[in-house]
DNA sequence: TCGAACCCTCACATCGATGTGAAGGTCTAC
DNA sequence: GTAGACCTTCACATCGATGTGAGGGTTCGA
């Protein structure tokens, strides 16, 4: 597909996906007069990929534990240096305090809500 | 206690500190010779703003949040306005969509690092 | 064949979070 | 009383994600 639909479909700016392609995000195939032709399994990754910076993940890091997501494990483990290796368990960690922090404080929003719901049942 | 001391306990650069009052996610007093005062609860609250921050909320979001959290609840009911109250309920569910996400891709490494510790105790 | 609707690259602008430094006031210890 | 370590405000710089538009090519239907 091309540039239009894929954003479409994603609700992505053509612009960031371009952008996404620079930093090495997705990739895209080229038609022969130079437009991109994206596959199916781009759709999803390109939601992946806006999931995790609206998670606060920078592109740089989402660039690496892209290759964990890969359904059928394409990647061979060689390619897993040991610095790869403490990254991905740094950001695993990482991301287990970040939403923790998100559940913890949406919680609180939610019991702030019963509150509001409670005191104005009882007006 | 001074700027400097809220900075060192909460690893938040002064800069930042500053940024976060303007913003209104934090209250400072002011000694006589204008100096900023901090009081103990400000030390959790940065805290809390810095986790908001790096999970991906914008300071002007933390704002409206921070009323939800403080303990025993100071702020009255009818401040919660209805547009308020929608905003809440949005920011609520965006954060458990954004926990979610992040917890399945951190699941998604761990299965990861997993199968790469396997490859390599089979060497 | 012309216009609309796509696509391309390039580049500059914006926005929020943060870094950095200048110019200056205050406090403390020697 | 002076040096050093604080603090103040102000302003400009950076960085990543995103917006926007210029200038130009391609495709397709009327």
């Amino acid at each position: 597909m091309r540039i239009g639909e894929l954003a479409e479909r994603t609700g992505t700016a053509r612009r960031l996906l371009r952008y996404y392609e620079e930093q090495g995000l997705i990739i895209a195939g080229r038609g022969p007069n130079g437009y991109r032709d994206y596959d199916e399994p781009t759709v999803d990754r390109v939601i992946q990929v806006r999931g995790l910076l609206d998670a606060g993940l920078p592109t740089r890091i989402i660039k690496q534990i892209l290759p964990c997501l890969d359904k059928p494990r394409t990647i061979y483990f060689p390619d897993a240096t040991p610095e790869m290796i403490a990254t991905l368990e740094a950001e695993r960690d990482r991301m287990s305090r970040r939403a923790e922090c998100l559940l913890r404080n949406r919680d609180a929003i939610a019991e702030y809500l019963d509150a509001v719901r409670e005191y104005d049942s009882a007006v």
